[in-house]
DNA sequence: CACTACATACCGACCGGTCGGTTTTTAAGC
DNA sequence: GCTTAAAAACCGACCGGTCGGTATGTAGTG
């Protein structure tokens, strides 16, 4: 632990400086050069804790799906109908994408390398088609204990991937300050009535 | 005019290697010589045409603008209620889009790059902003018709966008032939449940 | 001859990654 | 605690190659 504890700090460093660049500029026009210089770090430094460019890159990403993940895990509370943890989870998400400031447009760029590279495409696709089974799952828990309308599990949470997706997006592109805070809320909101159609929840 | 006909090949079958490599490799990936290649054209050729790379890319973005306007304009039918033609919509978008075979991928080459470049930023977020206003209009218009529920349009409209920006990008992710068709549908009619809550259409 | 439409050769900048060498930290022997 | 040798951390010059863009020349046409 003690063992290498400034290895790990200029380690740390480099990431931060990634993230930085990548989310300003973009992967492709983000140089090695301009992260080093970024992390007070030399490129020998830095090619001493990553083997590539793309591995930086990917650990960035590794870090950001576990804030995800340990978020959403938070959201399991039992004894709630799904309807209500469905509407918990979009303040909980927004919530997220709030803690990391700004890193939206990181995740842009995790989408975009997604399309063009097999390898990142293989690190975004797990984790995305895990979240996808997890709300095809609760909406699945829904429809048996009544409180959802029977429809087709999977293309529901196609579907409330795809607003997710679409809001992160939208406020990568044109934040509106006041606007991205309230339609995640509301997003959800219509959607739940479109799934409960009146029931009782 | 009968002497620019060759120009106007040339220009036209640069366009199309530039979109097929866009498409393929992404915008920083894609040399002008590879377009050039692509295209059976020099590189004199191309720059005679187009004053910069980046200039090929805008016009392809205009080119798809165009089109999607084209489509949209298509389902102004008068005489149907608002709820009827958003459901219409669903399905011409998504005719556009496979219409435009296999382009997705470039439509997130342009939100990448519009988050990067402000030029580019610029040229995306003018008709961005005016489809949003169109979706805004519909949804106050079923509102004075009563066949909405009251609800804000601008934010029923950015969710409504969300939704479609999220299933595009999913489908450029990760194509799930079967799924993808019905979702838009699904999730249109899903939405157009919270949005009209039961009442008569 | 003048003008459009191309072709070819070439330039300078930049970039990811390497490599030989230097400094700092750790661990072992005494 | 001191010495020392090895290992980890770090430096920065450098390389091969790519890329956007330019300069210059030429073939065809009105």
């Amino acid at each position: 632990m003690a063992q290498s504890q400034r290895g790990a700090e200029t380690r740390a460093r480099i990431l931060e400086a990634a993230a930085l660049c990548f989310t300003r500029a973009g992967y492709d026009s983000s140089g090695v050069a301009a992260i080093c210089d970024g992390a007070g770090v030399s490129k020998g430094a830095f090619y001493h804790h990553f083997p590539s460019k793309q591995a930086v890159f990917l650990a960035l990403f590794d870090r950001w799906i576990d804030g995800l993940q340990h978020a959403i895990d938070a959201t399991r509370i039992p004894g709630e109908t799904v309807p209500q943890r469905l509407e918990a989870m979009a303040g909980v998400a927004q919530q997220v994408l709030q803690a990391t400031e700004g890193q939206i447009p990181l995740f842009l760029e995790f989408w975009h390398r997604a399309t063009k590279d097999p390898e990142v495409w293989q690190t975004l696709i797990e984790p995305y088609r895990r979240f996808r089974a997890t709300f095809a799952g609760m909406v699945r828990e829904g429809i048996a204990e009544g409180s959802v309308r029977p429809v087709d599990p999977d293309l529901a949470a196609h579907v409330l991937v795809s607003l997710g997706v679409g809001l992160v997006l939208q406020s990568a592109l044109d934040p509106g300050d006041d606007i991205d805070h309230q339609a995640a809320d509301q997003a959800i909101r219509l959607f739940l009535i479109g799934l409960t159609d009146g029931r009782e929840q």
